[in-house]
DNA sequence: TGATCCATGTCAGGGACCTGTCAGGTCGCC
DNA sequence: GGCGACCTGACAGGTCCCTGACATGGATCA
């Protein structure tokens, strides 16, 4: 999953978005309140995670406008400790959580998983496709009740797809989410990166619609 | 997607339009603005990208023509750095977000996206005509329930005849929809696609209007 | 430090599918 | 009937995707 991290000490950014990334996220980190409100407004993210002492625009200002211009996302704010009107601003203006600081890195975590799990709609963080079974607390991907080994890009392609079932979901989408953009990728190495998948996980969970992308069935065999 | 790109400076024109087939849309450059009010009022474009500053007629009047006659694609204009009047009047004329020169293609890709995605928000992903069923989500067709398996050029068809279902659509029209190209071609490639098509999903769906085009009955048998 | 394992990217080969072209054939209209 | 518009089957070249094999590089451990 795609996160947004607008944090402008360098060292706090540092630190969360190791463990972001330690945790299975894919990581992108901004310093100025500008510069955030553009990649919310026009990327899609999984989450973000969203300091409010900002230079350029404030944290506040670039919630409320995300929301003003219709973006649900889930949105985590980080505030300084005690600042109580923050934290109501910062629900009013369209938070799902908020976290004083200083905080321990596994809150933070946390709270994260709490707000994506609760944004998807789902009660329980375990997703399941026919005989696969994704649990995202544990990172865990089961088949038939058997626990399987993944490599990170595999589960974050598991994860990617699961999250996405019933829709086709593009080479280029899944680029993005998967390796993260960035770098240009004219291999095959996500094609690959699928035949592992299948190879562990069955050949029939994950469909090739030729020309357009994957898809996993919303309610397969 | 169809994209229009006003522009009359041919550099930027030309960088911009290479940019933007890159990322996979199919992209007709005009430069003066009379040219440009013709084609938005006529042509069915998925969005519109508008230089503010033309020869001819002005940016925002073509705009704001284009409103006024109730052509609601989503519109991105390009206006000169720093002048704050013209993103004001922009806006209000009907654009659904500006872009101050000079600008980074990345920024204009990020843009496009936006807009498009949100003036997507407010259509039905399933759309049905007779036996005939079309998932644009899953971007499958079904015949009573079945899925049949489309070519990515077969579905762009079948989807552009059954979103216009109940009038007749040129060859031309499809084409351009369909392929793309602005070149002609004296081939019957199309004709070819139409037989192919029905052939998977039966030859009632897509009736022939001779010397006409091709039509998909609104409430077919 | 060196051996080993694992994750991942790269490459080549191949098969299945896509699609434009062409050569007729059919149909509808004057 | 004659003409043009449209349909159909066949074919060939290209493209997309899969697969197995190999290379690389980092982590681990003796």
């Amino acid at each position: 999953m795609r996160v947004l991290l607008v944090e402008d000490d360098r060292r706090i950014a540092a630190d969360v978005a190791q463990a972001l990334k330690a945790a299975g996220y894919v990581v992108e980190t901004v310093q100025d309140g500008e510069e955030a409100w553009f990649r919310g407004d026009t990327e899609d993210y999984g989450a973000i995670v969203l300091d409010l002492g900002l230079p350029g625009m404030d944290g506040l200002a670039v919630l409320k406008r995300w929301r003003a211009s219709g973006r649900h996302m889930p949105v985590l704010i980080l505030t300084a400790r005690g600042s109580w009107a923050e934290r109501v601003d910062g629900i009013d203006a369209g938070a799902d959580d908020y976290l004083p600081k200083p905080f321990r890195i596994e809150e933070l975590l946390a709270r994260l998983r709490s707000i994506v799990r609760r944004s998807a709609g789902h009660s329980s963080p375990v997703v399941t496709a026919g005989d696969i079974t994704l649990d995202e607390r544990q990172m865990r991907v089961s088949v038939r009740g058997v626990p399987v080994t993944l490599s990170p890009l595999e589960y974050r392609l598991v994860a990617y797809l699961l999250r996405h079932r019933g829709r086709v979901v593009s080479q280029h989408e899944l680029d993005e989410n998967v390796y993260g953009h960035g770098e240009e990728h004219d291999s095959n190495a996500l094609e690959v990166l699928i035949g592992r998948v299948r190879k562990k996980l069955g050949s029939d969970l994950i469909e090739t619609r030729r020309g357009f992308g994957y898809i996993v069935s919303e309610v397969p065999a």
